[in-house]
DNA sequence: CATAACTGAATGAACAATCATTCATTTTAT
DNA sequence: ATAAAATGAATGATTGTTCATTCAGTTATG
Protein backbone atom coordinates (compact mmCIF):
# COMPACT_ATOMS: atom_id res chain seq x y z
CA UNK A 1 0.00 0.00 0.00
CA UNK A 2 1.59 3.17 -0.96
CA UNK A 3 0.53 6.67 -0.42
CA UNK A 4 -0.11 6.99 3.24
CA UNK A 5 -3.07 9.83 2.60
CA UNK A 6 -5.32 6.79 1.54
CA UNK A 7 -4.80 4.71 4.35
CA UNK A 8 -4.61 7.43 7.07
CA UNK A 9 -5.48 5.67 10.37
CA UNK A 10 -3.49 2.09 9.42
CA UNK A 11 -0.19 3.23 10.32
CA UNK A 12 2.23 5.68 11.46
CA UNK A 13 0.10 6.59 14.84
CA UNK A 14 2.01 7.23 18.12
CA UNK A 15 0.98 5.12 20.72
CA UNK A 16 -1.19 7.37 22.78
CA UNK A 17 -3.30 8.36 19.43
CA UNK A 18 -3.38 4.39 18.82
CA UNK A 19 -4.90 3.46 21.77
CA UNK A 20 -7.27 6.18 21.82
CA UNK A 21 -8.48 5.03 18.15
CA UNK A 22 -9.26 2.23 19.84
CA UNK A 23 -11.05 3.73 22.90
CA UNK A 24 -12.93 5.59 19.79
CA UNK A 25 -14.05 1.96 18.02
CA UNK A 26 -15.21 0.49 21.77
CA UNK A 27 -17.15 3.60 22.20
CA UNK A 28 -18.87 3.23 18.86
CA UNK A 29 -19.11 -1.11 19.25
CA UNK A 30 -20.73 -0.48 22.82
CA UNK A 31 -23.41 1.88 21.22
CA UNK A 32 -24.12 -0.07 17.92
CA UNK A 33 -23.95 -3.51 19.96
CA UNK A 34 -24.26 -2.77 23.44
CA UNK A 35 -21.58 -4.14 25.51
CA UNK A 36 -22.73 -7.34 25.88
CA UNK A 37 -22.04 -8.33 22.51
CA UNK A 38 -18.68 -6.30 22.27
CA UNK A 39 -16.13 -8.55 21.08
CA UNK A 40 -12.42 -7.41 20.74
CA UNK A 41 -12.68 -8.27 17.15
CA UNK A 42 -15.28 -6.44 16.60
CA UNK A 43 -13.25 -3.22 18.24
CA UNK A 44 -10.76 -4.18 15.77
CA UNK A 45 -13.18 -3.70 12.53
CA UNK A 46 -14.19 -0.85 13.69
CA UNK A 47 -10.79 0.68 14.06
CA UNK A 48 -9.86 -0.88 10.99
CA UNK A 49 -7.08 -2.67 12.53
CA UNK A 50 -6.38 -6.29 13.14
CA UNK A 51 -7.23 -8.98 15.59
CA UNK A 52 -4.81 -8.96 18.15
CA UNK A 53 -4.26 -5.20 18.19
CA UNK A 54 -6.30 -4.40 21.36
CA UNK A 55 -4.10 -7.04 23.41
CA UNK A 56 -0.67 -5.48 21.82
CA UNK A 57 -2.40 -1.91 23.29
CA UNK A 58 -4.21 -2.91 26.73
CA UNK A 59 -2.67 -6.43 27.45
CA UNK A 60 -6.54 -7.49 27.76
CA UNK A 61 -10.20 -7.23 27.28
CA UNK A 62 -10.76 -6.12 30.85
CA UNK A 63 -8.47 -2.93 30.76
CA UNK A 64 -9.70 -1.80 27.04
CA UNK A 65 -12.74 -1.41 29.01
CA UNK A 66 -11.51 -0.24 31.92
CA UNK A 67 -9.87 2.44 29.99
CA UNK A 68 -12.65 3.76 28.23
CA UNK A 69 -14.66 3.86 30.89
CA UNK A 70 -11.68 6.36 32.56
CA UNK A 71 -11.73 8.20 29.41
CA UNK A 72 -15.34 9.10 29.05
CA UNK A 73 -15.20 10.14 32.93
CA UNK A 74 -11.77 12.37 31.84
CA UNK A 75 -13.59 13.95 28.81
CA UNK A 76 -16.66 14.07 31.31
CA UNK A 77 -14.84 15.78 33.27
CA UNK A 78 -12.23 18.44 31.01
CA UNK A 79 -15.56 20.01 29.64
CA UNK A 80 -16.74 20.11 33.09
CA UNK A 81 -14.17 22.22 34.53
CA UNK A 82 -13.58 24.12 31.97
CA UNK A 83 -17.35 25.28 32.11
CA UNK A 84 -16.94 25.99 35.87
CA UNK A 85 -13.62 27.67 35.68
CA UNK A 86 -15.02 30.24 32.72
CA UNK A 87 -18.39 31.23 34.95
CA UNK A 88 -17.87 30.54 38.76
CA UNK A 89 -17.57 33.78 39.62
CA UNK A 90 -21.26 34.17 39.05
CA UNK A 91 -22.21 30.36 41.00
CA UNK A 92 -26.23 31.38 39.45
CA UNK A 93 -24.61 32.00 36.06
CA UNK A 94 -22.12 28.61 36.66
CA UNK A 95 -24.90 26.21 37.50
CA UNK A 96 -27.33 27.19 34.14
CA UNK A 97 -23.67 26.66 32.60
CA UNK A 98 -22.96 23.66 33.43
CA UNK A 99 -26.53 22.65 33.12
CA UNK A 100 -26.68 23.61 29.50
CA UNK A 101 -23.04 21.67 29.12
CA UNK A 102 -24.34 18.36 30.49
CA UNK A 103 -27.45 18.42 27.65
CA UNK A 104 -25.00 19.48 24.62
CA UNK A 105 -24.66 17.32 22.24
CA UNK A 106 -20.74 16.59 22.95
CA UNK A 107 -22.06 15.24 26.26
CA UNK A 108 -25.38 14.20 25.94
CA UNK A 109 -26.11 11.94 22.94
CA UNK A 110 -27.01 8.53 22.97
CA UNK A 111 -23.64 7.35 21.79
CA UNK A 112 -21.88 8.37 25.15
CA UNK A 113 -25.07 7.80 27.36
CA UNK A 114 -24.98 4.02 25.63
CA UNK A 115 -21.71 3.69 27.41
CA UNK A 116 -22.44 5.61 31.01
CA UNK A 117 -25.47 3.36 31.12
CA UNK A 118 -23.41 -0.22 30.07
CA UNK A 119 -20.20 0.85 32.66
CA UNK A 120 -23.08 1.84 35.60
CA UNK A 121 -24.96 -1.32 35.25
CA UNK A 122 -22.03 -3.32 35.97
CA UNK A 123 -20.68 -1.27 38.95
CA UNK A 124 -22.18 -3.85 41.57
CA UNK A 125 -20.05 -6.53 39.70
CA UNK A 126 -16.58 -4.74 38.72
CA UNK A 127 -15.21 -2.69 41.82
CA UNK A 128 -13.21 -0.96 39.80
CA UNK A 129 -16.06 0.53 38.00
CA UNK A 130 -17.80 1.00 40.99
CA UNK A 131 -14.89 3.19 42.79
CA UNK A 132 -14.23 5.61 39.56
CA UNK A 133 -18.09 6.20 39.23
CA UNK A 134 -18.68 6.97 42.98
CA UNK A 135 -16.25 9.11 43.24
CA UNK A 136 -17.08 11.23 40.23
CA UNK A 137 -20.64 11.28 41.79
CA UNK A 138 -19.70 13.07 45.06
CA UNK A 139 -17.49 15.30 43.46
CA UNK A 140 -19.95 16.87 40.97
CA UNK A 141 -22.29 16.91 43.81
CA UNK A 142 -19.71 18.95 46.06
CA UNK A 143 -19.41 21.40 43.41
CA UNK A 144 -22.83 21.84 43.03
CA UNK A 145 -23.54 21.66 46.93
CA UNK A 146 -21.08 24.63 46.92
CA UNK A 147 -23.24 26.96 44.08
CA UNK A 148 -26.45 25.92 45.25
CA UNK A 149 -24.76 27.26 48.67
CA UNK A 150 -23.81 30.94 47.24
CA UNK A 151 -26.84 31.42 45.54
CA UNK A 152 -29.01 30.87 48.64
CA UNK A 153 -26.55 32.84 50.71
CA UNK A 154 -26.40 35.64 48.03
CA UNK A 155 -30.08 35.48 47.54
CA UNK A 156 -31.25 35.13 51.36
CA UNK A 157 -33.87 31.65 50.59
CA UNK A 158 -34.06 30.50 53.71
CA UNK A 159 -36.15 27.64 53.21
CA UNK A 160 -34.04 25.80 50.55
CA UNK A 161 -31.26 23.30 51.21
CA UNK A 162 -28.01 23.66 49.23
CA UNK A 163 -27.37 19.98 49.76
CA UNK A 164 -30.97 19.01 48.95
CA UNK A 165 -30.84 21.41 45.21
CA UNK A 166 -27.60 20.46 44.38
CA UNK A 167 -28.76 16.10 44.22
CA UNK A 168 -31.92 17.42 42.79
CA UNK A 169 -30.15 19.06 39.93
CA UNK A 170 -27.56 16.37 39.54
CA UNK A 171 -30.13 13.61 39.56
CA UNK A 172 -32.17 15.80 36.89
CA UNK A 173 -29.58 15.56 34.85
CA UNK A 174 -29.02 11.96 34.73
CA UNK A 175 -32.61 11.10 34.74
CA UNK A 176 -32.84 13.54 31.49
CA UNK A 177 -29.70 11.86 30.15
CA UNK A 178 -31.97 8.49 30.16
CA UNK A 179 -34.97 9.58 28.41
CA UNK A 180 -32.12 10.97 25.95
CA UNK A 181 -31.30 7.19 25.24
CA UNK A 182 -33.86 5.46 25.42
CA UNK A 183 -36.48 7.73 23.40
CA UNK A 184 -34.39 9.98 21.31
CA UNK A 185 -36.84 10.81 18.53
CA UNK A 186 -39.27 12.43 21.51
CA UNK A 187 -36.18 13.82 23.40
CA UNK A 188 -35.67 17.39 22.78
CA UNK A 189 -32.90 19.37 24.68
CA UNK A 190 -34.71 22.87 24.36
CA UNK A 191 -37.02 21.49 26.51
CA UNK A 192 -34.76 19.60 28.49
CA UNK A 193 -32.85 22.67 29.40
CA UNK A 194 -36.52 24.38 30.00
CA UNK A 195 -37.18 21.38 32.34
CA UNK A 196 -34.27 22.64 34.54
CA UNK A 197 -34.72 25.96 33.93
CA UNK A 198 -38.50 26.11 35.44
CA UNK A 199 -37.13 23.93 38.54
CA UNK A 200 -34.11 26.71 38.94
CA UNK A 201 -36.92 29.54 38.94
CA UNK A 202 -39.37 27.98 41.02
CA UNK A 203 -36.07 27.72 43.37
CA UNK A 204 -34.18 30.60 43.09
CA UNK A 205 -36.70 32.99 41.16
CA UNK A 206 -34.56 36.22 41.99
CA UNK A 207 -31.60 34.16 40.06
CA UNK A 208 -33.65 33.10 37.42
CA UNK A 209 -36.84 34.78 36.59
CA UNK A 210 -37.35 35.68 33.36
CA UNK A 211 -34.13 34.58 31.47
CA UNK A 212 -33.98 35.48 27.50
CA UNK A 213 -35.01 32.31 25.81
CA UNK A 214 -31.69 31.66 25.01
CA UNK B 1 -48.37 -34.79 45.43
CA UNK B 2 -46.55 -36.26 48.60
CA UNK B 3 -45.87 -33.58 51.44
CA UNK B 4 -42.89 -32.08 48.34
CA UNK B 5 -41.39 -30.49 51.24
CA UNK B 6 -37.63 -31.95 51.25
CA UNK B 7 -37.95 -31.62 47.06
CA UNK B 8 -38.93 -28.08 46.78
CA UNK B 9 -37.46 -26.72 43.78
CA UNK B 10 -36.10 -29.51 42.13
CA UNK B 11 -39.63 -31.07 40.53
CA UNK B 12 -43.17 -30.48 40.93
CA UNK B 13 -43.43 -26.80 40.10
CA UNK B 14 -45.62 -25.92 37.95
CA UNK B 15 -44.10 -24.70 34.42
CA UNK B 16 -44.66 -21.08 34.94
CA UNK B 17 -43.59 -21.29 38.57
CA UNK B 18 -40.38 -22.47 36.98
CA UNK B 19 -40.29 -20.06 34.34
CA UNK B 20 -40.48 -16.98 36.99
CA UNK B 21 -37.93 -19.27 39.26
CA UNK B 22 -34.98 -18.43 36.00
CA UNK B 23 -36.07 -15.19 36.04
CA UNK B 24 -35.52 -14.39 39.50
CA UNK B 25 -32.30 -16.24 38.97
CA UNK B 26 -31.36 -14.32 36.03
CA UNK B 27 -32.16 -10.66 37.94
CA UNK B 28 -29.78 -11.89 40.65
CA UNK B 29 -26.98 -13.10 38.29
CA UNK B 30 -27.02 -9.77 36.09
CA UNK B 31 -27.02 -7.81 39.71
CA UNK B 32 -24.05 -10.10 40.93
CA UNK B 33 -21.49 -10.47 37.77
CA UNK B 34 -23.40 -8.52 35.18
CA UNK B 35 -25.14 -8.63 32.32
CA UNK B 36 -22.10 -9.27 29.76
CA UNK B 37 -20.48 -11.83 32.33
CA UNK B 38 -23.99 -13.49 32.91
CA UNK B 39 -24.01 -17.22 31.36
CA UNK B 40 -26.51 -19.62 31.33
CA UNK B 41 -24.45 -22.12 33.48
CA UNK B 42 -24.94 -19.33 36.12
CA UNK B 43 -28.74 -19.14 35.60
CA UNK B 44 -29.10 -22.15 36.24
CA UNK B 45 -26.90 -22.73 38.96
CA UNK B 46 -28.19 -19.89 40.41
CA UNK B 47 -31.70 -21.36 40.49
CA UNK B 48 -30.56 -24.79 41.82
CA UNK B 49 -30.94 -26.61 38.45
CA UNK B 50 -29.29 -27.93 35.16
CA UNK B 51 -27.24 -27.01 32.00
CA UNK B 52 -30.35 -27.14 29.48
CA UNK B 53 -32.83 -25.72 31.79
CA UNK B 54 -33.08 -22.64 30.45
CA UNK B 55 -33.18 -23.39 26.72
CA UNK B 56 -36.18 -26.00 27.87
CA UNK B 57 -38.27 -23.36 28.65
CA UNK B 58 -36.94 -20.06 27.63
CA UNK B 59 -36.24 -21.75 23.65
CA UNK B 60 -32.59 -19.54 23.70
CA UNK B 61 -30.88 -16.93 26.16
CA UNK B 62 -32.26 -13.87 24.10
CA UNK B 63 -35.74 -14.70 24.71
CA UNK B 64 -35.06 -15.37 28.88
CA UNK B 65 -33.32 -11.74 28.78
CA UNK B 66 -36.24 -10.17 27.21
CA UNK B 67 -39.01 -12.29 29.30
CA UNK B 68 -37.03 -11.00 32.28
CA UNK B 69 -37.15 -7.17 31.00
CA UNK B 70 -40.43 -7.72 30.65
CA UNK B 71 -40.78 -9.10 33.95
CA UNK B 72 -39.10 -5.91 35.50
CA UNK B 73 -41.28 -4.00 33.33
CA UNK B 74 -44.88 -5.64 34.82
CA UNK B 75 -43.65 -5.61 38.32
CA UNK B 76 -43.13 -2.05 38.31
CA UNK B 77 -46.19 -1.40 36.05
CA UNK B 78 -48.40 -3.67 38.87
CA UNK B 79 -47.36 -1.53 41.90
CA UNK B 80 -47.48 2.15 39.86
CA UNK B 81 -51.06 1.09 38.97
CA UNK B 82 -51.88 0.39 42.87
CA UNK B 83 -50.60 3.18 43.77
CA UNK B 84 -52.17 5.17 41.17
CA UNK B 85 -56.07 3.88 41.86
CA UNK B 86 -55.29 4.01 45.59
CA UNK B 87 -55.01 7.99 46.10
CA UNK B 88 -55.97 9.03 41.84
CA UNK B 89 -58.75 11.05 43.61
CA UNK B 90 -56.24 13.70 44.81
CA UNK B 91 -53.55 14.51 42.44
CA UNK B 92 -51.13 15.90 44.73
CA UNK B 93 -51.68 13.06 46.86
CA UNK B 94 -51.16 10.91 44.17
CA UNK B 95 -47.74 12.34 42.57
CA UNK B 96 -46.25 12.07 46.30
CA UNK B 97 -47.41 8.56 46.41
CA UNK B 98 -46.28 7.92 43.02
CA UNK B 99 -42.78 9.01 44.31
CA UNK B 100 -42.65 7.28 47.39
CA UNK B 101 -43.17 4.24 45.48
CA UNK B 102 -40.28 4.80 43.48
CA UNK B 103 -38.07 4.97 46.49
CA UNK B 104 -39.31 2.25 47.98
CA UNK B 105 -36.68 -1.26 48.41
CA UNK B 106 -39.66 -3.02 46.40
CA UNK B 107 -38.44 -0.95 43.22
CA UNK B 108 -35.41 1.35 44.02
CA UNK B 109 -32.74 -1.30 45.27
CA UNK B 110 -29.34 -1.93 43.76
CA UNK B 111 -30.49 -5.49 42.29
CA UNK B 112 -33.26 -4.87 40.56
CA UNK B 113 -31.64 -1.42 39.44
CA UNK B 114 -28.48 -3.15 37.84
CA UNK B 115 -31.48 -4.65 35.99
CA UNK B 116 -32.71 -1.75 34.37
CA UNK B 117 -29.59 0.33 33.27
CA UNK B 118 -28.36 -3.09 31.92
CA UNK B 119 -31.64 -3.12 29.38
CA UNK B 120 -31.32 0.54 28.92
CA UNK B 121 -27.74 0.39 27.77
CA UNK B 122 -28.49 -1.65 25.33
CA UNK B 123 -32.13 -0.14 23.84
CA UNK B 124 -29.92 1.11 20.79
CA UNK B 125 -28.40 -2.26 20.56
CA UNK B 126 -31.98 -3.99 20.78
CA UNK B 127 -35.21 -3.11 18.95
CA UNK B 128 -37.29 -4.70 21.46
CA UNK B 129 -36.17 -3.50 24.31
CA UNK B 130 -36.14 0.00 22.90
CA UNK B 131 -39.90 -0.32 21.87
CA UNK B 132 -40.38 -1.37 25.45
CA UNK B 133 -38.42 0.93 27.42
CA UNK B 134 -39.61 3.83 25.38
CA UNK B 135 -43.49 2.53 25.69
CA UNK B 136 -42.82 2.91 29.51
CA UNK B 137 -41.60 6.35 29.58
CA UNK B 138 -44.23 7.95 27.72
CA UNK B 139 -46.69 5.74 29.79
CA UNK B 140 -45.62 7.35 33.27
CA UNK B 141 -44.88 10.46 31.73
CA UNK B 142 -48.70 10.54 30.53
CA UNK B 143 -49.64 9.78 34.06
CA UNK B 144 -47.17 12.86 35.73
CA UNK B 145 -48.79 15.40 33.09
CA UNK B 146 -51.86 14.51 33.82
CA UNK B 147 -51.55 14.30 37.60
CA UNK B 148 -49.52 17.79 37.13
CA UNK B 149 -51.84 19.55 34.97
CA UNK B 150 -54.75 18.92 37.81
CA UNK B 151 -52.49 20.28 40.69
CA UNK B 152 -51.75 23.56 38.34
CA UNK B 153 -55.43 23.54 37.74
CA UNK B 154 -56.95 23.29 41.40
CA UNK B 155 -53.63 25.37 42.80
CA UNK B 156 -54.06 28.05 40.12
CA UNK B 157 -49.94 28.04 39.77
CA UNK B 158 -50.44 30.12 36.03
CA UNK B 159 -46.49 29.93 35.43
CA UNK B 160 -46.08 26.47 36.12
CA UNK B 161 -45.82 23.80 33.11
CA UNK B 162 -47.48 20.29 33.40
CA UNK B 163 -45.52 18.88 30.92
CA UNK B 164 -42.37 20.43 32.23
CA UNK B 165 -43.08 19.48 35.91
CA UNK B 166 -43.73 16.02 34.66
CA UNK B 167 -40.78 15.46 32.65
CA UNK B 168 -38.56 17.17 35.48
CA UNK B 169 -40.30 14.56 38.22
CA UNK B 170 -39.85 11.65 35.77
CA UNK B 171 -35.72 12.43 35.66
CA UNK B 172 -35.64 13.33 39.07
CA UNK B 173 -36.59 10.01 39.97
CA UNK B 174 -34.56 8.70 37.89
CA UNK B 175 -31.74 10.09 38.57
CA UNK B 176 -31.86 9.82 42.10
CA UNK B 177 -32.03 5.42 41.00
CA UNK B 178 -28.44 6.34 39.60
CA UNK B 179 -26.98 7.13 42.86
CA UNK B 180 -28.71 4.19 44.70
CA UNK B 181 -27.12 1.86 42.06
CA UNK B 182 -23.78 3.71 42.16
CA UNK B 183 -23.49 4.97 45.91
CA UNK B 184 -25.71 2.90 47.88
CA UNK B 185 -23.33 3.39 50.67
CA UNK B 186 -24.35 7.43 51.27
CA UNK B 187 -28.38 6.68 49.51
CA UNK B 188 -30.48 7.49 52.08
CA UNK B 189 -34.09 7.32 50.63
CA UNK B 190 -35.20 9.77 53.18
CA UNK B 191 -32.75 12.10 51.92
CA UNK B 192 -33.56 10.95 48.25
CA UNK B 193 -37.69 11.53 49.51
CA UNK B 194 -36.65 14.98 50.34
CA UNK B 195 -35.00 16.31 47.63
CA UNK B 196 -38.63 15.23 45.51
CA UNK B 197 -40.35 17.12 48.31
CA UNK B 198 -38.15 20.25 48.33
CA UNK B 199 -39.47 20.29 44.68
CA UNK B 200 -42.67 19.83 44.84
CA UNK B 201 -42.97 22.50 47.74
CA UNK B 202 -40.87 25.08 45.83
CA UNK B 203 -43.63 24.76 42.33
CA UNK B 204 -46.80 23.53 44.25
CA UNK B 205 -46.40 25.23 47.19
CA UNK B 206 -50.09 25.47 48.74
CA UNK B 207 -50.23 22.04 47.91
CA UNK B 208 -46.97 20.43 49.37
CA UNK B 209 -46.06 23.16 52.19
CA UNK B 210 -45.21 21.95 55.54
CA UNK B 211 -46.03 18.68 55.44
CA UNK B 212 -45.03 16.15 58.91
CA UNK B 213 -41.91 14.67 58.18
CA UNK B 214 -43.40 11.39 58.01
C1' DC C 1 -54.64 -52.33 45.96
C1' DA C 2 -50.68 -53.21 43.24
C1' DT C 3 -48.11 -52.51 39.29
C1' DA C 4 -47.23 -51.71 34.62
C1' DA C 5 -47.33 -48.29 30.89
C1' DC C 6 -47.23 -43.56 29.80
C1' DT C 7 -46.17 -38.52 30.02
C1' DG C 8 -43.37 -34.74 30.13
C1' DA C 9 -40.16 -32.24 33.05
C1' DA C 10 -35.32 -32.25 34.10
C1' DT C 11 -30.70 -33.71 33.52
C1' DG C 12 -25.96 -33.38 32.03
C1' DA C 13 -22.72 -34.89 28.72
C1' DA C 14 -21.49 -33.72 24.09
C1' DC C 15 -21.18 -30.41 20.23
C1' DA C 16 -20.39 -26.45 17.57
C1' DA C 17 -19.63 -21.76 17.60
C1' DT C 18 -17.59 -17.79 19.50
C1' DC C 19 -14.11 -15.36 21.63
C1' DA C 20 -9.90 -13.56 24.15
C1' DT C 21 -5.29 -14.28 23.91
C1' DT C 22 -0.78 -15.63 22.01
C1' DC C 23 3.00 -15.43 18.93
C1' DA C 24 5.78 -16.25 14.76
C1' DT C 25 6.03 -13.42 10.88
C1' DT C 26 5.66 -9.22 8.19
C1' DT C 27 5.66 -4.34 7.66
C1' DT C 28 7.01 0.30 8.68
C1' DA C 29 9.88 3.99 10.52
C1' DT C 30 14.28 5.61 11.93
C1' DA D 1 20.02 -2.50 9.71
C1' DT D 2 17.57 -2.25 13.83
C1' DA D 3 13.66 -1.64 16.57
C1' DA D 4 9.02 -1.02 17.08
C1' DA D 5 4.39 -1.75 15.50
C1' DA D 6 1.02 -4.45 13.41
C1' DT D 7 -0.68 -8.59 11.46
C1' DG D 8 -3.53 -12.73 11.28
C1' DA D 9 -3.51 -17.54 11.84
C1' DA D 10 -3.54 -20.73 15.63
C1' DT D 11 -5.02 -22.02 20.34
C1' DG D 12 -7.44 -23.00 24.33
C1' DA D 13 -11.12 -21.63 27.08
C1' DT D 14 -15.89 -20.35 27.38
C1' DT D 15 -20.59 -20.60 26.21
C1' DG D 16 -25.25 -21.34 23.92
C1' DT D 17 -27.63 -25.12 22.30
C1' DT D 18 -28.92 -29.94 21.49
C1' DC D 19 -30.51 -34.40 22.71
C1' DA D 20 -30.43 -39.11 24.44
C1' DT D 21 -31.36 -40.56 28.96
C1' DT D 22 -33.26 -40.40 33.67
C1' DC D 23 -36.77 -39.71 36.79
C1' DA D 24 -41.16 -38.24 39.13
C1' DG D 25 -45.86 -38.24 38.90
C1' DT D 26 -50.16 -39.79 36.62
C1' DT D 27 -53.20 -43.00 34.44
C1' DA D 28 -54.63 -47.42 33.01
C1' DT D 29 -54.92 -52.35 33.91
C1' DG D 30 -55.14 -56.73 36.44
Amino acid sequence: MVAGSATVGRRALAKEQRRQQLIDATIKCIAKKGLSSTTLADVAKEAGLSQGIVNLHFDSKDNLLYETLRYVSEDYDKQFMATYAQTSADPAACLLALIKMDLQPSICDAKKLAVWFAFWSEVKAVPTYQKLCAARERKYDDVLVDLAARIIDDGGYEDADASLVAKALGSLTDGLWLSCLVDPKSFDRQVALNTVKSYLRGIFPDHYLREPTA
